[in-house]
DNA sequence: CTGAAAGCGCTAACAA
DNA sequence: TTGTTAGCGCTTTCAG
C-alpha cells in the first residue's frame, strides 16, 4: 500500500481512473463522475477544467465499470449466419450507420448456418452482455428455446429478414411471398413452362414464403407443380454445385431457375457453362441477391433485390426505440420493406 | 433494504447473480466463483452441485463485472473501412473463426475510409473496451497519431493488408509489390503498352507497393510510365465511373488496366459497355479482386487473389499469441501470405 | 455547486 | 476444500 502513489505515477498515462484524475484536480471523484456524464449541477468552469485536464492525461472513462452501475451496456449483438454475403454485409452497414450515430457498439457473431453455434451464442447473451440482439436465424434452426430463454431475460430482440416464426418480436423483413410470385410469374410471362425453385431451407419462413409465392403464380398459369422442381440446397458450395448440375442434367430439366438466396447464382451459372445450355436460351435465371456485379454477369442476372441496407437500419431504429421506451412493444413491430424485380439478360426471351 | 430481499425473489431469473446463486446453494460466493473459473480447488461434487443450480436458474456470470476485477475483456475490436467488400468480409470470417475459437467477442467498427471515424474509433479504445485491434487503416489515413495513442497505452494492436507504415507492430499482408508486378508483366506479355494503374489512395502502402510493382514491369518491358494512366480513385461510385469513362474516352485511352480493389470492377465494364469498347479485345482487365463471380462475368475477370480468409485468421492468431506471453514483440511480427494471378477471359490474347 | 460513501457483480488474497 | 473480505472503476443518492 506505501507505494502504491508512486506506481500510480509511474503508469499514470497508462492506467489513469477517475480517482486519478480526481486527485490531479483537486476535486471528489463524483464530481468528475457527474462531468462525464453532462450533469447540470457542475459549473460550467468545473465542467471546462476537468474536460481540459482529462484530454491531457488521456482519460477515458472505462466503459464496464460505468456499465456494471448503470446496467446498460451500449453495446449491441448481431448475429447471422454468414459475412461474405451483399445482403448481409450491406445489413451490417445499415446496422453499424445508426448504432455509431447513437454511441453503441456493434458486437457481430457467425453462426455459419450451424443450430448449434447459434445457441452457443445466444446463451452467451444471458449474461448481460449486450442489451440488444439483432438476428437472422440459421438454415437449421427449427427449435427456438434458445431465443425464448434470451427474450425471457427481457433482452430485446429484433429479427431481420430471417425471421422464427414462434417467437414474437419485432421483424423486419421484405415482400417475400409477393417476391417468389413475382419472380415466378416473371419466368412464366417469358414463357418458362418447367420452373425450379432452389431453396435454402426448408425450416426458414423466408424460403417457404418464397416458394408459397412460386406456388400460387404456377397455379395462376396454370403450370403442373412438381416435387422434382423444388431443390433443398445445403450449406457446401459442391454439394450445392452437384445438385444443380443433376437437376439440369435431366431430359425432364426445368427451362427456368429461381435461387432463393444469391450464393446459388455461381454454380448455376457453372452449371451451365459445363453442360452446354445457354442462359437464357435453354434455362432462364433469376436469383435472390444484392450483388453489385449482376449486371456485368454473363449474361446480366435478372434479380430480386432487397433493400439490404434500409433493413438494417430498420432493425437497428427499432431496436433502439425499444431502449428508449421501456413501454415500447416489440412484439408489435413487423416493417416490410419491399424488394424489387431488376429485369436483366438472364431472362430475356429468345 | 427491507423489501430488497423480496424484490430479488421476484425478479430472480431475470437478475441472478453469484451472490444469489451462492445463497441457494448454502456456499459462499467465492466458492461459486471458483467453480467458474474452473479452479482445481473445489471439489468435484460441489462443482456438479453449482453447475447444475446455476443452469437450473438460468445464471451467467456477468462478464463486464469479472473483467473489471481480473482486466481482461475477453474482445477485440475490428477496425476496417468497408464489409460490403468480399476481401474484408472474408478476413472477418477468419478473424471470428479463431476469436470464437478462443472464447473472444469481436466488436466491428466502420471507417468508411474516413479518417475522422477511425480517430473517433480509436480514441474510444483508450477506454479499455477491448484486449486487442485488428487494423485496415482508412484510404484517408496520413497521420498517425491516434494510432499510436492506442499503442502507447499498450492495447496490442495488428494490422492487416492495408498497414500504417510508422506505426511499429505486427503486420500481416499480402506480396503488394510482386503482385503489381505480376499482373503488369501479364498484360504486358499479352499484348498490353499502354496500362493504366486505378489506384485507391496515394497514401496508401497496399496501393502504392502495387504501383511501385508496376512501374518496375513497365521498366522491364520496356514501356514509358505515362502521368495519365495512374488514376485515383475515390471513394464515391460515380466519381470513379467517371474518371474510368474519362480514362477510356480518349485517343490516348489504355489497352491495359489494373485495378487496385474489386469496387472498381463494375464501373470498368460499364464503362466499356457504355463506349462500346470490347474486353479484351480493346482494354485487358485485372483487378484485385476476391469476388467469386468473377468467373462467371462477361467476360470473366482475371484477378489477382488474395488469402483474405488465412489473413484474418493469422492477424488474429498473432494478436492472441501477444495475449497469451507478455514478452511477445508484437513489431518483429511480418507475415506476407502470398496472393494468386488468376487468368480468365478477360486478359485475354486477341 | 461539490463531496462522502455505498454498492454494481465479480475475483483473488488470505484465513480457516 | 471452503469462506471472508477488500477492492476493480464507476455512478448515484444524500448531505453539505
Amino acid at each position: 500500500m506505501r507505494n502504491r502513489f508512486r506506481k500510480n505515477i509511474i503508469v499514470e498515462m497508462k492506467n489513469m481512473n477517475i480517482r486519478q484524475l480526481a486527485k490531479e484536480l483537486g476535486l471528489s471523484v463524483s464530481t468528475v463522475s457527474k462531468v462525464f456524464n453532462k450533469s447540470h449541477e457542475i459549473s460550467e468552469e468545473t465542467k471546462k477544467r476537468v474536460l481540459e485536464t482529462a484530454e491531457k492525461m488521456n482519460y477515458t472513462p472505462n466503459p464496464y465499470a460505468s456499465s456494471l452501475r448503470g446496467r446498460k451496456t451500449k453495446t449491441i449483438a448481431v448475429v447471422i449466419p454468414e459475412v461474405a454475403d451483399s445482403f448481409f454485409s450491406l445489413a451490417i452497414n445499415g446496422i453499424e450507420a445508426i448504432a455509431q450515430d447513437k454511441g453503441y457498439h456493434v458486437l457481430i457473431y457467425l453462426t455459419h448456418e450451424s443450430f448449434q453455434k447459434e445457441q452457443a451464442i445466444l446463451k452467451d447473451f444471458q449474461s448481460g452482455r449486450v442489451d440488444g440482439i439483432l438476428m437472422s436465424v440459421s438454415r437449421e434452426t427449427i427449435y427456438s428455446d434458445h431465443i425464448k430463454a434470451v427474450i425471457a431475460k427481457e433482452i430485446p430482440m429484433v429479427f431481420f429478414d430471417r425471421i422464427c416464426e414462434d417467437v414474437q418480436t419485432a421483424r423486419i423483413t421484405t415482400n417475400d411471398f409477393e417476391c417468389g410470385y413475382l419472380a415466378t410469374k416473371h419466368l412464366a410471362e417469358k414463357g418458362c413452362r418447367n420452373i425450379a425453385y432452389l431453396s435454402i431451407s426448408s425450416s426458414l419462413a423466408i424460403s417457404n414464403n418464397r416458394m408459397k409465392g412460386y406456388k400460387k403464380a404456377l397455379l395462376e398459369f396454370k403450370i403442373p407443380f412438381e416435387d422434382r422442381n423444388i431443390v433443398d440446397c445445403d450449406n457446401d458450395y459442391n454439394d450445392n454445385y452437384k445438385a444443380i448440375k443433376n437437376l439440369l442434367n435431366n431430359n425432364m430439366r426445368p427451362d427456368g431457375i429461381i435461387a432463393c438466396v444469391e450464393k446459388f447464382t455461381t454454380p448455376i451459372y457453372l452449371a451451365c457453362r459445363d453442360l452446354n445450355l445457354s442462359i437464357p436460351r435453354d434455362v432462364k435465371v433469376i436469383s435472390f441477391s444484392n450483388l453489385e456485379p449482376a449486371t456485368i454477369l454473363n449474361p446480366s442476372l435478372t434479380t430480386i433485390t432487397q433493400p439490404a441496407f434500409e433493413i438494417g437500419k430498420a432493425a437497428a431504429t427499432v431496436l433502439f426505440k425499444s431502449f428508449e421506451k421501456k413501454s415500447f412493444r416489440l412484439e408489435l413491430e413487423n416493417i416490410v420493406l419491399p424488394s424489387t424485380l431488376l429485369v436483366r439478360d438472364s431472362t430475356l426471351k429468345v
